[in-house]
DNA sequence: TGAAAACTTGAGCAATTGTTCAAATATTAA
DNA sequence: TTAATATTTGAACAATTGCTCAAGTTTTCA
């Protein structure tokens, strides 16, 4: 039986959120260790409203988690679906 | 290390041939059998075009191929990596 | 208080996306 | 050949995306 509508929809959105350079480097930072919207935008070096923004998105899906403490605000994967997701991916794009 | 920028776009190419919902289910049905343009069109309720217009991406990115057979041009995946992926994806969406 | 630091937000913009429609190509059958 | 079928292609279009810039919060510290 073939996808249904609505289920595909989800899967879209969980596979667009994967789908651009910029989330998956900060997914990529965030694969070591939790880490602030500076740290990140230091890391990448991109403007923090750049990262932030991305970071709204990625939050939305549910695939990072934010925890405040002081000024910052520190980011970290949600979901270890999300690593392993990332990591077939990498597979995939690097051999095969 | 973070993701080396190149390797971050062929990434997100890879997730992005994932991200649409028309794609996905065109993959759901491939994950069955093999079929024609016209079939997945009529299994889809799209016109004919639109399937092929998305039959190329899938192509050009490697995750399907097609074998011409008199009028019709049969399309199947082209790897388990995608079917991977696919299922993955998935059961993050329905479970978890 | 006031100013600086860390982050978020909203508007605006060029670039990309997925579809439709019409026309082109390729193959088969009459 | 001619007509019909199966698929592909290109242009056009609205919708979405990811960024910048400026202005807004919230929190700390002098």
């Amino acid at each position: 039986m073939s996808l249904k509508e609505t289920t595909s929809v989800h899967l879209a959105d969980l596979f667009r959120a994967l789908s651009d350079p910029t989330r998956l480097r900060i997914i990529s930072v965030l694969l070591e260790d939790e880490m602030s919207v500076g740290d990140i935008a230091a890391r990448l070096k991109m403007t923090e409203s750049a990262v932030s923004h991305q970071l709204r998105g990625l939050r939305q899906m549910k695939l990072v988690r934010s925890r405040k403490d002081g000024r910052q605000v520190y980011y970290a994967l949600d979901d270890d679906h999300v690593a392993k997701l990332y990591r077939m991916g990498l597979d995939h794009v690097e051999h095969g």
